[in-house]
DNA sequence: CTGAAAGCGCTAACAA
DNA sequence: TTGTTAGCGCTTTCAG
């Protein structure tokens, strides 16, 4: 079965292909009785326009590559979700890159959509990448580009992000509020600007409430569940004294609950734990775990927003270069709140 | 700063374009002496080859459409991980759709893929999926199309699955070895094959272990968090006696232990809960939740493997289509193994 | 080993 | 309101 093409229809109602074609994209100069005939005979035949074609004519693909460090994250498939809702409503279509937290993949991908000629890009940055040559390059090739949560400070890249400095300042503040007052700070040895707010934030409470900064209570590491279970087995191990853990996203505070329990500590009687990004787990855990949220779909929605908005002026990195910042939301449960 | 053609290269090096052409295709008739000499000058005029045109030119995209339900179900978080890997190395990117279960969007989304001119298509179909003619329309049209996990038998589609009978037997068949006797089943409602063969499994599990099918013990709804707690409710309100659940999926297995425990019911000791699918939050909850692994990155690595030899034989559809079926995987915790 | 030339299916400017 | 025509940037056949 040969592919139909407007050739095909145009031939069946002798009348010429560039008709059809405007008859198909709607053109205003276009009899309704054409337009009409030649829909039916499009449905007919069985065609399907060839957006490749129509792409390299036109320069545009109506494609926006997306490139996210993993899926398995829920804060990614959620922010992926919102997203999606509003790139699609506006005749867009999302491919997906994940860079698996490795910026040689990172630069791949931003490679592979130049090649395809998508439309812009959306990104939020791999754990590994320190250096931005790859995305500041895009700006001067005048590719639109959008970062989201994970994203570069001062680059005159518009971004959508929630400001993690408070995040972090409310994570902690909650810990003191509940009367946890030996509280430990576990953060990263990420350079990424994210982990680094989150961490003068909750420095800067702990100054706010009085308390002292212990450099032996904060640790830095590679944030995961293993994390999480040895900062715990050292705090344990050198026979610290603490009773409130502040980690830099949920798995890491998954780890820690995990050693605590293995060590006979109740969470939250003994140790309070807050998480950060309220992965879906986080709500089915014992005890639930207390988490600092992103607004997930709301980020999606907006980066979305923004960057069709963008992408629609003239000029897509006009000075002042646009940045959305989200307020974090506490949400407490139960691995931080202790029964009264 | 206008985009470099393989005609700027062609210029600057006083040859024509065809042969630069030939030259960034490693093209066996060009010396090695022009190949390096455009292959630099691409380099230092910051050449990227327009994909879109020479897809239009070729007929070929080289990108694989990928139709998954939900990323928020690690299942298919995990497979796509393995049929990324295996696509991307050969040389094809993944184009991702989401059909949210619904099976106008996945509609939709074959219809963008068609637009786009993918080379192929691997989907998952949605809960939602009874009329299967997008699907088998795309075998009319000779467009690849490769199925896995849920998907659609004697339908002449090749495609990997796990042996669904067999996970539903051996799940079952695992509460009665634990000394579990009154069975509850939590099925769907849903038409989907896979579904269908796990109930079949679990009653021809009751049947060889001569244990009653007691109708009032099987539900039939949609597998989720909120039917796993309805089916404890209601059970409990009629008054069953019951001492073991077999689910359809983890998150339904999830609600189930939630309100056993709300009841006040210990899990393994009273009742014994085994899930399906192995979702990375099974192994984070309390207890720890028994389950059948279906193990979803080689899943992934096996369909797109057979994908990329189906794509390279002359004829996808050449009978006799295969299909590959893998061994599903149990993997006892705690929320069923009673300690003794 | 390299050049010339056709054309993939569509958009859009110009004519009529 | 419709037709004519020229490409978009590349692949590929046929010549040389």
């Amino acid at each position: 079965m040969k592919k139909i093409t407007i050739l095909d229809i145009a031939r069946e109602l002798n009348i010429t292909f560039s008709t059809v074609a405007r008859a198909l994209n709607d053109h205003p100069a276009i009899s309704t009785n054409t337009k009409a005939l030649v829909r039916e005979t499009a449905e007919r035949l069985g065609y399907t326009r060839n957006k490749i074609a129509s792409s390299l004519r036109s320069g545009k693909t109506k494609v926006i590559g997306l490139i996210v460090p993993r899926l398995e994250l829920s804060f990614f498939s959620s922010v992926i979700h919102g997203i999606e809702h509003v790139i699609n409503a506006n005749g867009y279509t999302l491919l997906l890159y994940q860079s698996r937290e490795s910026i040689k993949r990172e630069i791949k991908g931003i490679e592979t959509f130049l090649q395809l000629q998508v439309d812009g890009i959306i990104a939020s940055i791999s754990l590994e990448t320190t250096s931005y040559k790859h995305f500041t390059d895009l700006r001067k090739q005048k590719v639109p580009l959008l970062l989201f949560d994970r994203i570069i400070e001062n680059a005159d890249i518009p971004y959508v992000s929630i400001n993690d400095y408070k995040g972090g300042f409310m994570a902690t503040e909650h810990l003191i509020k509940q009367g946890y007052k030996d509280i430990v700070i576990i953060s990263t040895n990420h350079k990424i600007s994210i982990f680094q707010e989150r961490l003068k934030g909750s420095i800067d409470a702990l100054k706010f409430y009085n308390l002292p900064i212990r450099e032996d209570l904060i640790f830095y590491g590679n944030p995961s569940r293993e994390f999480g279970e040895s900062c715990i087995r050292q705090l344990y191990q050198n026979g610290e004294k603490f009773d409130g853990i502040v980690t830099p996203e949920d798995y890491t505070a998954l780890g820690a609950i995990q050693a605590l329990k293995s060590y006979g500590l109740k969470v939250p009687e003994d140790v309070g734990v807050i998480g950060f990004a309220n992965e879906a787990f986080g709500d089915y855990i014992t005890p639930r775990l207390t988490t600092i949220d992103q607004q997930n779909i709301a980020m999606g929605e907006q980066a979305a927003s923004l960057f069709v908005k963008l992408i629609k002026s003239p000029d897509f990195y006009a000075q002042p270069i646009p940045k959305i910042i989200i307020d974090p939301i506490l949400i407490p449960r139960e691995s931080s709140v202790r029964k009264s």
